[in-house]
DNA sequence: TTGAAAGCGCTAACAC
DNA sequence: GTGTTAGCGCTTTCAA
């Protein structure tokens, strides 16, 4: 900037006032200090900024990519939320760092900020880590979460209406008149699931009360260890006791239960309904194509960015729960 | 860092020193200033750090989330290409800069570099930008792409073995005596759409030289735009004329080909031969399962980073190509 | 409207 | 081993 300041044969604050587009410059001063930063391709240095300011306008969003180490890709949804987060905050020009999740523990996530690194976290993901999500709420730290919103919670969360996205999956079950229902996904632990499981329970046997409800626990969200959990489910059984409805925690979940029903010749939607959860792509492109409850990810990831930037301003944003759509297909 | 200092009754190098571990401080010392830094949750400002040395330790990851404005997610390959790229910058304690693409000008990348905002840029895909990168080359930017390995090519390149993809799919289709193939994909301006569809037609003719093929352009990737253009090429046929074996440039676009076929009451593989490319989770999930190329993300991201970081070094790496493999499934 | 001075937090170079 | 000094590049006082 010394340099550009020379050859404009202004000082440095006018270069930088004039880069700035202050009004304090004369139009004449300003057009030839950016005349002659343009032709010697300067641009100012960033680091220097976020130093001299508090501001660094640098979000770190931490995004579990795998399901388990070694596994494919997690589920598709996690990186449409990413992407319309990254959308969200380059709308308001922030920058966006990408962090894949460390040792868990809230000191990470504390030294992150202290270090002037991000002014503040999204987490794409509550998944096992609400107690150190309560521990990092007690420091003031700025984070907004993707997950279950709960009443106690010390944090802003942002995330689906998980127990209504489970009694449409219920009430839906109920209205084809199925009578051995099954929940697969992940334990009550994870609460974004306890939440729909709870939901499709009541739904369900609100309108139909002699139905069962089964629950099988999947460890963790791969196709491979869902697929091994509903065989395994459906080996414990007679024939005559064949759930006749399964809600699936996620699509990816879904499609190993169609794999594992094609497996032993049942037909979807015939001898069993089957319903997913998030309307990835591929939901609708397979065959039959799957019923599933859609959550809005853009909106999503607006919101992410807007609690977050309310907090930046030293607001106190509420949790929001964006809605839960069923989206009929044909199985 | 002053305070800690103050606290320690040392000075601000000392700490510094400390905290970094320099062999030139008593371990007295250095557990001592180590202890009152933990005890305030000091963590030393990453913006000053930047400021004064010249590396920032930061690469620009410029990924093309979807496929065009408004549509559903790109193929899932990006995405466990940028997961796995995260998890090679992170092995080498990069920070990483998620970069929607903004404006294609080079002089965008150019200012980003410039700015010191990261030191090199990963682009996750040449896309129809290899004129912007051939300017970008021209400039001393660091930068590695994600896209076809070409002769003429100024800038550094990691990509798949795409001719020998096509011929693999190529060699295939001519062992099961198919006659009538089709290529669909990206026109030839996408660099490694005609490199694939290349070595697919040079592998089929060379056994199979009474064969036709075919080329169906698909306006983007999307499963949309592929169904409408299959669906489009299919009504222009007569039935005795429809192709019988069908290399698709993505899984994605297989899976708008099944559909299509599907529609049309064929059987995939009985009458039609389907091959994808990229192996998506999903190829192995649906029914029937696709045969598909494989590319290695992982390696993939290692070599990407590997490239770049030898480039940040001053040293000038070479392009590499990755292997392309056959995953034969039922379609 | 512009400039001079000061300081954001850090560390390399040079004393001691 | 430790401290002093200086400067990375910027922008916000404050003074002119």
């Amino acid at each position: 900037m010394g340099d550009i300041a020379v050859l404009a044969n202004v000082s440095k604050p006018t270069v930088s006032r004039a880069l700035r587009d202050s009004p304090l410059v004369t139009a004449e001063t300003k057009a030839l200090v950016l005349e002659i930063a343009r032709k010697h391709g300067y641009a100012v240095n960033r680091n220097a900024q976020k130093l001299r300011d508090k501001r660094t306008n640098t979000i770190a969003v931490v995004a579990d990519f795998k399901s388990f180490p070694g596994s494919r890709l997690a589920d598709p949804f996690s990186f449409e939320l990413l992407a319309d987060v990254a959308q969200a905050l380059s709308l308001r020009s922030q920058d966006l760092l990408l962090c894949a999740p460390a040792e868990e523990s809230h000191e990470t996530y504390q030294t992150l900020l202290a270090s002037r690194h991000a002014d503040g976290i999204i987490f794409l993901g509550q998944g096992q880590r609400d107690p150190m999500l309560r521990q990092l709420a007690k420091t003031d730290a700025a984070f907004v979460v993707w997950g279950a919103v709960a009443q106690d919670q010390p944090y802003c969360a942002v995330g689906g209406a998980n127990v209504r996205g489970g009694e449409l999956v219920g009430a839906r079950f109920a209205e084809s008149k199925r009578r051995r229902a099954v929940f697969i996904g992940g334990s009550d632990e994870h609460l974004e699931m306890k939440q729909r499981r709870l939901g499709f329970e009541k739904a369900l046997l609100a309108k139909q009360p002699s139905a069962s409800v089964g629950h099988i626990v999947v460890s963790n969200f791969s196709y491979e260890s869902a697929l091994a959990a509903m065989v395994a489910y459906l080996d414990g059984k007679n024939k005559n006791e064949y759930p006749d409805a399964i809600f699936a925690a996620s699509d990816t979940i879904a499609m190993a239960v169609y794999k594992a029903l094609r497996d032993r010749g049942l037909s979807v939607p015939k001898d069993v309904s089957v319903i997913g959860y998030n309307d990835n792509p591929h939901a609708a492109w397979c065959s039959p194509s799957l019923t599933t409850i859609r959550q809005d990810t853009r909106q999503a990831g607006s919101l992410l960015v807007e609690q977050l930037m309310m907090m930046l301003e030293g607001r106190k944003p509420q949790s929001i729960m964006i809605p839960a759509e069923l989206i009929v297909r044909e199985s």
